[in-house]
DNA sequence: CATAATTTTATTGTATACAAAAATAATAAA
DNA sequence: TTTATTATTTTTGTATACAATAAAATTATG
């Protein structure tokens, strides 16, 4: 009964060794349940639950939740907690401007750095990807989707930039779960494709308006209509209404 | 006896009222006395000194220094503790590079997103600086000459790249303080103004030309030759040479 | 019955206690 | 004297205890 419902999720729990490892497993367990969709955004994160889940004390959750809220995939409110984050449209659409910005500069780089074994590295993962979609492993092709523009910061050899996308990345998993409109994109392997390729004929602008053309997708594929803050809005207002009826504010 | 010297510099404490922000204040701390030159790279940040210097606890430090952490101004080696970074050659250039990328990104979208109020703004913010530059207060012109591409980075209205480019100011100053060679830019305020003339005049290429060069002067004023590493690897294996003395390794 | 005030409970914020690891000092051996 | 080993001290990592705050449940009141 302790144990409440929404992070039930995690449950497979490594005890891990008595190393600060432990720390780095239980983040990316956390990390994991978030981007795979298992802890929904608004989630609370009890740091007392999630000591016993883990077996830990609240002490080394804090520390994983405060790194996760550095990340912006937990926002902690002050005496009140931390919760998954809810990013608004507003941040949706900085997260994919800046990925647009700093993945076009790696492009470039990527171009300059390319080596057969990088490239050979980039096309095993849009394999493994192609292969996670038509098997409906969504997890998986989730995760193997954002591998792939991390493999290519590293080609880009830039490990400050690397760190930051790493960031909006996982960010971008998370807008993902909250604005994504109808079903998922048809298979972005291919676009993938085409960038790998247009990185290897060094044809900066053709692989550039590629990048930027799949971000651009991804974003259309969104519902950033800002429903999610008028929602919100209509339910505090509409508190005198309590079941259905006829509504008396205006439209 | 008990608090050492490295971290005496740290005096004028503020006591702050029991909200979350006693956080924020000691954090604010902290991260001047290091950008203000208090505080070297290198130096050990004891957590119990800290604590006593504070006036709070080991736990509350500790948030401290994790978030310190993952701006890269202070590096944690487990079971060792915390010091003030010593960001590598490598890592300067590639700070400088994403500095180049993002705020070029930003340029556009000042040009597009300007007003009024935000270029006056900008301007009393250079004022400011050639005001402190002529004073001779170092200290001022470092925060300040900083706050100018934030500023920028705030009419770019794009939060997202804002917070990133604090980090990398933060970290560009932990890096001029290792690696400037001689005395400091001759006055880069005219460069600023510069910058925010090609911006009112809506000359995007002239503007990212413009800061493009200025990021590109401030990291060729470091001595970024690798000589750091090679300093400690020769004091490594000087070892068994006490005093002066000829050397016996090879040159 | 609905609302307001109060009490109770639960949860976070901080301090402290103890365990584990590392650094230092001291001692013993070559 | 130098090096190796051991003992001591210091410092970090983690758990727990207590205080402060917020949420809830309860009671009182219109």
């Amino acid at each position: 009964m302790s144990r409440t419902a929404p992070t039930a999720a995690l449950k497979g729990v490594v005890k891990a060794s008595r190393t600060t490892s432990q720390n780095d497993s239980i983040y990316n367990e956390m990390l994991s349940a978030i981007l795979e969709q298992r802890l929904a955004p608004g989630t609370k994160l009890s740091e007392d639950t999630l000591g016993e889940i883990f077996g830990v004390s609240r002490t080394v959750i804090r520390t994983v939740l405060q790194r996760l809220a550095h990340e912006k995939i937990v926002r902690i409110q002050p005496n009140r907690g931390a919760f998954v984050a809810e990013p608004s449209p507003e941040e949706a659409r900085e997260v994919m401007q800046a990925r647009r910005l700093i993945e076009e500069g790696m492009i470039r780089d990527a171009i300059r750095n390319q080596s057969p074994e990088n490239i050979g590295e980039l096309r095993r993962s849009v394999a493994a990807e192609r292969l996670s979609l038509e098997k409906g492993d969504h997890e998986a092709w989730v995760r193997l989707s954002g591998d792939f523009h991390l493999m290519l910061a590293a080609v880009a050899g830039n490990k400050t930039l690397l760190a930051f996308l790493k960031e909006l990345v996982s960010r971008t998993s998370l807008i993902i779960v909250q604005y994504q409109k109808g079903t998922l994109s048809p298979c972005s392997c291919d676009e993938h494709t085409e960038i790998i390729d247009a990185i290897v004929a060094r044809n900066e602008n053709h692989a550039i308006a590629l990048m930027k053309a799949h971000l651009k997708a991804c974003e259309d594929q969104l519902n950033l209509c800002e429903s999610d803050e008028k929602a919100d809005l209509y339910s505090i207002f509409a508190k005198p209404i309590k079941e259905a009826g006829k509504s008396r504010t205006a439209m």
